[in-house]
DNA sequence: AGGCTGCCTTACGAGTGTAAGGTTCGTCAA
DNA sequence: TTGACGAACCTTACACTCGTAAGGCAGCCT
């Protein structure tokens, strides 16, 4: 066979590139087939249909995580490892996020994946209600922090000139424009700055039981 | 007129009850039309194209969101508040966070919005470097809430019980899920906790030098 | 009466997922 | 060597949905 044949796996990586080339509903079975030189209904021997891609393709993003080692050092190491780990995949695929509201059976590896997080928190010596906490936290600003990232690039360089120029109305925005223009400034940074910020204050009440009373 | 007459305004709204009930891409010229008991091509005398509609609807959203009083007490209730505003705004329509991403231009209504928040921290005493930290991760925060929230309701009820089933290779996730499904929890007092967190950890900072010492 | 506004009808061309069936080719048994 | 089988891939076609261009018909205002 001239070219090499083609696998559910292939499908699915192929589907990912799509994805990352025109965002989410640039994936049709029609282009996923063409990125593999093949017509669409050849997929349907590999796939069920398009929701099994879809879904097959939220497990495979979340696959490329790095699960968080077990029985390690500091709890956050571990955690600042998963989440840098995370934001640097899912920022990559900046539509995996939203797709992964839209589909709904988390999947084995997903499962897996926030039990070895619970993990590392819960040997740590957090209480149930604070491993909790912790973890809604964190990754609500894990991903909180790529959708903004996604929404980012045209905010600075091009809307920057627009937004000096009617900073009358606008004083405080302009300071930070021209704060982000300064060449030292990367988002990137801002990311381990709040993490940090997170994790030292989860640190602080780590033992101490819930403000809330909760357990 | 037997019905009110069309306008912009009732054609957004009209578009944001679609949205609410079927999820971003339900948003056609079709549909909204038919819930305004309209065909489609009569959104056209109101409104020039869908790309528009889709403009404003993000616009009208974000309008919904309480803008922070100026000069008030402490800077903590004020950001507090503007946070639980837009948690209830955009969770009540949870379309709209992956809708901003697609739109490029910030909109004005966006715009005075940060500026507005941005005044607030400026006047509390935060530098240029810190107000930008602290929004960075106020907003990233909020924003993740509303997204892992909508892809909650599921994830407790109904895979809680398949989750039990195999607790055996999942443990962390059982005492979580236990946890959660006793009777006093409610993941909206999640969103509390975890913003105080912030909002406190901030204080301790707020007049500190930036610890990467770039301002 | 004439025009203008507001809404409707029809239609086009492009895109979607996928059902049904045809073709090519490697593998293996007789 | 031959012939059959089945897997992998292609072609065609159906029944949608989409945004919107072009033009028609009613009723109100001047």
């Amino acid at each position: 066979m001239a070219r090499q044949s083609l696998t559910r796996d292939r499908v699915l990586e192929a589907a990912i590139r799509v994805a990352d080339r025109g965002g989410l509903e640039a994936i049709s079975m029609r282009r996923v087939a063409q990125e593999l030189n093949v017509e669409a209904m050849s997929l349907y021997h590999h796939v069920p249909n398009k929701d099994a891609i879809l879904d097959g393709v939220v497990d495979a993003v979340f696959a490329a995580i790095d699960l968080p080692p077990t029985g390690c050092a500091d709890w956050r190491d571990v955690i600042r490892a998963r989440a840098a780990s995370a934001r640097a995949v899912l920022s990559r695929h900046s539509w995996a996020l939203a797709l992964m509201d839209s589909r709904r059976n988390p999947g084995l590896t997903t499962l897996r994946h926030h039990n070895a997080v619970l993990g590392v928190l819960r040997e740590a010596g957090f209480s149930v209600a604070m491993a909790v906490h912790a973890i809604s936290l964190i990754d609500s600003y894990v991903n909180g922090f790529v959708i903004q990232e996604a929404s980012m690039p045209t905010d600075l360089d091009v809307v920057g000139g627009d937004i000096l120029a009617r900073a009358d109305e606008l004083p405080y925005i302009r300071e930070v424009v021209e704060h982000a223009l300064r060449p030292g400034y990367s988002p990137a940074d801002e990311f381990g700055y709040g993490l940090d910020l997170l994790l030292d204050a989860l640190e602080n009440r780590r033992s101490v039981p819930c403000a809330r009373g909760d357990h």
